[in-house]
DNA sequence: TTAGGGTTAG
């Protein structure tokens, strides 16, 4: 039996769920709907348009209606709207009500459910049902399995696929460079891309945002760079967003302005994710007038073009302003997340706002539904901390409800440094070796605190006892740009040809400010700095 | 039907 063609075509014109109902109501009557192709659009309009419809419809379908099809399109709706357990719960009781057997699509549309949810084994579990019904080596099951791998940071597994492969697209090939960026696997992630036949803006994405991901942000640059020179690859909106990451992180300011300018030359139109990056890149480098402009001009901002700005404006002790477009970002019905109240807290705890930032901290999870994580009690710690309030800050870390990491520690730790408070340090730092909670940051703020305090005899102990227990801190690295080059600097690193001269005026920064500082501090002159 | 993009304290 094959429905109307009257009641197809206008199925194929269906605007409204109202108007899917009516056409639906005619195809029982004529009993069109046991056509599986009517079946078949009535599904598909509904899954996009009424989920419960889709799934009432596809409950009371007849048995021979439930193709294949009709399971794949409730499959994939469940995938598109992120309920990827309902996705892999509504394909098991496919599979036991009807003897449904996947095909290609299936097994696609469950992979990337798979990958959503970082769920590996049941991804493993469809690639062996995927091999012996013998869809593996087609392309879309071949490249979901190995970008379901990736996501499982199942990198190995993902690269023996890879392997086996004969035909590689570069679909697979990019699938597996994001892999082994996400695990750290640099050079094999480059020897991937350098190697690979075919490559196009998403594969130069990829490894420019990877670059990004493992903070060789100077690395990322130099890629993007070498993207432009090439002839038929796209300057697409992921590449340029990659790029003033790096440049927001190295501080590249003429780099920065210059994808701002090459945007605005060839009228590109800026979304709100690249309205983001473009604010982080000016806030990071400290052009805020510009950041700000950026934000009025970017249309539907969103939580992270608040926080992007929120945050460069605590950064660069803005303060006031940052609280007062957290006030502005809630009057537009904007919803802050977490990482918005760690930028919140953190400006609150800057402008020395400890009421406020307290009553924030409560609000949290009763206003604004966001729960208290381990970010934000070390934003707290360091709001009470830096009030001088370090026995309220030990309260909080006692009795926080989790284990307080390192950047909780440090703030108490530093905390007790300003305030001189050694024994309450040295405390802490007892309390956390008896716990084997012991961070090597803990170690060097010790030290600090009592280097502070002109102890040097317990500075010795602390470093001897870093040294006897192997404790090693990773060293600090700082970036600057100067005419359009980026220099990295780290700690004890005197490769660069002019160091001396750096440290020398390094030396001179220092003295001057001491000057300056002594001369502010007890209203004197001490002469000229130099 | 499969690969790439934005916010994070000290």
């Amino acid at each position: 039996m094959r429905a109307g063609q009257r009641c197809l075509d206008l199925l194929d014109q269906c605007r409204t769920i109202s108007q899917l109902k009516q056409i639906q109501s005619h195809l029982t009557v004529t009993a069109a709907l046991y056509d599986p192709y009517a079946s078949s659009k009535v599904i598909t309009f509904a899954a996009l348009n009424d989920h419960s419809h889709a799934r009432l419809f596809f409950r009371h379908a007849s048995l021979h209606c439930r193709t294949p099809f009709m399971c794949n399109t409730m499959i994939k709706s469940y995938v598109d709207m992120g309920q990827h357990h309902d996705a892999l719960a509504f394909y098991r009781s496919a599979v036991a009500e009807s003897l449904f057997l996947p095909n290609n699509y299936t097994f696609s549309f469950l992979l990337t459910a798979c990958s959503q949810l970082g769920d590996g084994f049941s991804g493993a579990c469809y690639h062996c049902l995927a091999l012996r019904l013998g869809w593996v080596p087609y392309d879309f099951v071949r490249n979901g399995l190995i970008h379901m791998y990736v996501s499982c940071e199942l990198v190995e597994a993902a690269r023996r696929l890879f392997d086996e492969c004969l035909h590689r697209d570069v679909i697979a090939w990019t699938a597996l460079i994001n892999g082994c960026f996400k695990c750290g696997k640099v050079d094999e992630a480059r020897q991937l891309f350098d190697e690979m036949p075919v490559k196009n803006s998403v594969s130069w994405s990829a490894v420019i945002h990877g670059y990004a991901q493992v903070g060789l942000f100077a690395e990322a640059l130099e890629m993007f760079k070498a993207m432009q020179n090439l002839e038929g690859v796209r300057m697409d909106h992921a590449c340029v967003v990659g790029a003033l990451t790096a440049c927001a992180f190295l501080g590249a300011l003429d780099q920065g302005r210059w994808i701002h300018a090459y945007l605005n030359r060839n009228r590109v139109e800026v979304d709100r994710i690249l309205g983001t990056a473009l604010i982080e890149m000016y806030a990071k480098c400290g052009v805020l007038e510009m950041a700000y402009r950026v934000f009025e001009e970017t249309r539907d901002r969103d939580v992270y073009a608040f926080t992007a700005l929120i945050s460069g404006l605590s950064n660069h002790g803005r303060s006031e302003e940052a609280m007062g477009l957290f006030e502005r970002m809630q009057y537009e019905g904007v919803v802050p997340n977490e990482v918005t109240f760690i930028c919140v807290l953190s400006a609150c705890s800057r402008m020395g706002l400890t009421d406020q930032g307290l009553m924030i901290f409560q609000t949290m999870r009763e206003v604004h539904g966001v729960e208290p994580g381990v970010q934000h009690y070390g934003c707290l710690v360091d709001l009470l901390g830096r009030a001088g309030m370090l026995e309220e800050a030990k309260k909080v870390v006692e009795e926080m409800p989790m284990q307080p990491d390192s950047y909780v520690l440090g703030a108490l730790l530093n905390a007790c440094r300003v305030h001189g408070n050694a024994n309450l340090g040295k405390e802490m730092v007892e309390s956390i070796a008896r716990k084997k909670l012991d961070h090597g940051g803990v170690h060097v703020l010790l030290s600090n605190i009592y280097a502070s305090l002109n102890k040097w005899d317990e500075v010795v102990k602390v470093r001897k006892g870093m040294e006897d227990k192997g404790v090693q801190k990773v060293p600090g690295c700082s970036s600057i740009e100067v005419n359009g080059s980026v220099f990295e600097f780290v700690v004890g690193d005197r490769l660069f040809p002019f160091i001396d001269d750096v440290v020398e005026t390094l030396h001179c920064i220092n003295k001057h400010l001491k000057f300056v500082h002594l001369d502010k501090d007890e209203d004197n002159n001490y002469g000229e700095a130099p």
